[in-house]
DNA sequence: CAATAGCTTTACGTTAACGTAAACTTGTTT
DNA sequence: AAACAAGTTTACGTTAACGTAAAGCTATTG
């Protein structure tokens, strides 16, 4: 049926190391099985491997993404009091997702309006200095930038 | 001109410790003048306070904030290999943060089927004992309650 | 003038989320 | 059989982002 994996398996898929997902098992988050010592991760277990990453991302906590998978777990027992807590907590956490959303978009706007102000500085040298061959001097620099070509940049 | 601020008027208006924002200025993400002993903010000092708050929210962390913000203020003096550094740093953040657009939409999504799971798991809790205690019908509005009793947990 | 309020620096404590190292089991390959 | 690979537990170390005293300046207020 539905495949499993190794703990190095998921570690490589996700680039992480074996050291996080033992502790996020340690912080309750996964809940492999063994084969003897072993550790076997089923793929429900690879989901929330893949969900926590993506709360990571988001900022939450550890602590936090525990909560919501108990929440998810424990909806189809709770109780109605119970019922209503977990709505409470859901509708907190998508407030926030809300504000994230709108945050995003104010900081990308700002990030926008910096490009903007980059390129027009990049154009003004070019007028001044209209074309400047390979400028040997200048590539003595110590540290050699990051792999991007700038041509993927819009 | 433009007002000034106090450590404690800042602290409270964005609701921080003013152990905070002193520890910002140590990590170089302010920098107050001083009256005497005592520190002073602009609102140019106030905008970045602002805008570290919301950087936090999007889980940079505070080496980050600062690497954009000297970005930022190198932008005028820049040179020619600078701006494109720039502009690859601008580049990162700003895939970064589409990202975390794709990420926000998708938890949202799966918060949102686990609200609908919720509201039915009650539903189906309200047909089977139709009416328990004072129990209000379904209200459109948002679920607001405060911690209070948590007895019932488990 | 003494107390209070608000600011300051210095410095040690704390928590989360791992990193890193040591020592051990278990299965596979040479 | 010896070595190697991949897994395990135990446990101490590390970094970021503050919290939390402790002790001292300084201006106003009763």
């Amino acid at each position: 049926m539905s495949r499993t994996y190794s703990i190095s398996e998921l570690a490589s898929e996700f680039d992480l190391t074996t050291r996080s997902i033992r502790f996020y098992e340690d912080q309750e988050l996964l809940h492999p099985s063994r084969r003897g010592q072993t550790r076997v991760y089923s793929s429900k277990d690879r989901v929330r491997l893949k969900l926590t990453i993506r709360g990571k991302r988001l900022g939450f906590s550890l602590a936090e993404i525990r909560e919501l998978f108990e929440l998810w777990d424990e909806t189809r027992s709770g109780s109605k009091k119970q019922l209503h807590l977990m709505l409470s907590k859901i509708g907190e956490r998508r407030a926030a997702l809300d504000q994230q959303m709108k945050d995003i978009t104010m900081v990308q706007l700002e990030l926008e309006s910096a490009e903007i102000r980059c390129r027009q500085a990049l154009e003004e040298l070019d007028e001044k200095e209209p074309h400047e061959k390979q400028n040997d001097e200048e590539r003595a620099g110590s540290t050699e930038r990051a792999s991007s070509s700038s041509a993927t940049m819009h």
